[in-house]
RNA sequence: GGCCCGUUCGUCUAGGGGUUAGGACGCCAGGUUUUCAUCCUGGUAGCAGGGGUUCAAAUCCCCUACGGGCUACCA
């Protein structure tokens, strides 16, 4: 391998929606890669397919790519001298090097129309026969190679469209790549096509561009999704047409449904119940919305954690990895072979774990910022509700639901009144709320210590006082510390909270 | 159909000739806790099948099955 400040990996995109979390779990082990051996990380977008692009979607991708921390060093939303890093501001480079690969007679024109090859597919597919544009078949098409160039220039002339197709090597030869992740994978020559380089709108295909770019702005390693596997012997031979060394390649295991058939795609999401984009998307043709990861309440290291031990391991136990860390422990050497279902359960956990590792204060900064509007808690108010919940909740969205926190309860659970409340219940809470009434510092320790010294001297047990208690505050039998949450709401709330608890304790009673 | 890739608990995975096949999620049970949750302890469950090679195979080879991808003037 070459020197490791020579690496340079790039995510293409290409901007016809949203990113789709394997997009992000590419460009997350692109960076991983690059920031691992200190090299770059190119962004480019390839938007070489008119008929798809999708405005906004670009936008997209940078935000989703910021949210996750996987910061570009060049390309399109950074600088670089390599540049234009959109390609489709870089026809003429195409128009160049498809120019140069015409007269070493790697490429021809082929004036073939679409309908024309279909029919041929059909009949041999009638024959249980495979056609395609190959060396076998090439000359008996109209191209380059079959008309004279008067005949070819009279074509041009009269504009019938025309694609330049890649001219596949007649000897047939085996092509090895050998892959980072997957050792060396050989394909014939015979099997691989006439793939179509440059499309009658003179734009680039996908391959063509893909390899032109990635010589030109000396791409080390191309880190991709396992799709792209059974073209990357197409790849190697246009790097050897161009007489360039090419890059070396790893083609990473894709992310399959988790249930059904098939690898993870866009529409996944919603019906399954969890996001498929990091970031919400709503689509500018049909108005639709789809869930993402932020709207979810994912914390960004949660979400690419996940997706970090989706195909890859660090050979030890470990599974929690903040983004800083996983640039020390990965390597290619590790990404695994087959494919990963994608689990919404462990990514649940692994939103708890990072929820957890945070600091107070910054789970009460982000309170703070997304508190329901009209609420107006201070950062100390935050802070002090952090402290409560933060063990409970898978997300922190989670806080918001529990509505008793800023809401006095409007309905009791009534399965809890009926087994909770005895003759003596009522009795027993107003002998606490005299001794609550009296504290001077309305704070969870002295709470505490008056609550416990009122059992002692009626001589009951906590289950008996507590737990109403806590029904009559919150509406419900869990939650955090009910000395910490009386605090919390303060002395008059937790008066008129029990107060009004105990009116709906009695309609429930009497129905 | 053709070509390519893959297959270890339900899921993510470790393990690459000799292991009681390890961990994590989930689930179950117990403990801690005023409750819930956290946390701790334990349990549950797996080498796709068949042939070889070998003293010995989850591990190497072959076949089959199954899964996945590609097979566009989409990427």
């Amino acid at each position: 391998m070459s020197a490791s400040s020579d690496v340079r990996v790039r995510f293409a995109p290409s901007p016809t929606g949203p990113l789709h979390m394997g997009g992000v779990r590419t460009a997350l082990y692109n960076y991983l890669f690059a920031r691992r051996h200190g090299g770059k990380f190119l962004l480019r977008i390839e938007d070489t397919d008119q008929k798809r692009f999708v405005p906004g979607a670009e936008d997209y991708i940078l935000e989703a790519l910021n949210w996750c921390g996987l910061k570009v060093d060049e390309g399109v939303g950074a600088s670089g001298d390599l540049g234009p890093y959109r390609q489709s501001e870089r026809t003429a480079i195409y128009a160049q090097h498809i120019g140069s690969l015409m007269e070493s007679g790697w490429a021809y024109k082929a004036f073939d129309a679409a309908e024309e090859m279909e029919a041929l597919r059909k009949s041999a597919e009638a024959e249980g026969r495979v056609w395609q544009y190959d060396a076998s078949t090439r000359m008996g098409m109209r191209n380059s190679l079959t008309l004279s160039p008067q005949e070819v220039a009279s074509l041009e002339a009269e504009g019938v469209p025309a694609v330049i197709r890649f001219r596949m090597p007649e000897e047939p030869r085996d092509v090895v790549i050998d892959d980072l992740v997957r050792g060396k994978v050989q394909i014939s020559t015979r099997v691989l096509d006439d793939k179509v380089l440059m499309k009658a709108d003179g734009l680039p295909t996908y391959h063509f561009a893909n390899v032109v770019d990635d010589h030109l702005m000396a791409i080390s390693h191309v880190i991709r999704g396992e799709e792209w596997l059974p073209s990357a012997p197409l790849h190697a031979l246009l790097y050897e047409a161009f007489g360039w060394t090419a890059p070396r390649f790893a083609h990473l295991p894709l992310i399959l449904k988790p249930t059904g058939n098939g690898k993870l795609s866009k529409r996944d999401g919603d019906q399954g119940g969890f996001p498929v984009f990091p970031l919400e998307w709503k689509d500018p043709a049909t108005g639709h919305a789809s869930s993402g990861y932020r709207e979810s309440g994912y914390l960004p290291e949660a979400f690419t954690n996940m997706l970090l031990l989706l195909g890859w391991n660090p050979g030890n136990e470990q599974e929690v990895f903040r983004l800083a860390d996983a640039v020390e422990a990965f390597d290619l050497d590790r990404v695994v072979k087959s494919g990963a279902r994608f689990n919404p359960d462990k990514a649940k956990w692994f939103n708890e774990q990072h929820l957890r590792s945070l600091p107070l204060d910054a789970v009460a900064a982000q309170l703070h910022a997304t508190q329901p509007t009209g609420l107006n808690w201070d950062l100390q108010a935050c802070h002090d509700v952090a402290d409560m919940m933060l063990e409970r909740v898978s997300f922190l969205s989670e806080v918001w639901e529990a509505r008793w926190l800023f809401e006095r309860p409007k309905s009791l659970d009534a399965k809890l009144v009926r087994k909770r409340w005895k003759a003596d219940t009522d009795e027993l809470i107003d002998g606490l709320m005299e001794q609550l009434d009296a504290l001077e510092s309305f704070d969870s320790a002295s709470i505490e210590t008056a609550f416990k010294a009122y059992l002692e001297d009626r001589g009951v047990g906590f289950g008996s006082v507590l737990l109403p208690f806590r029904i009559l505050l919150t509406g419900e039998g869990g939650g955090p510390s009910m000395f910490a949450f009386a605090a919390f709401i303060g002395k008059e709330e937790t008066r008129q909270r029990v107060t009004a608890g105990k009116s709906l304790v009695q309609s429930m009673q009497s129905e």
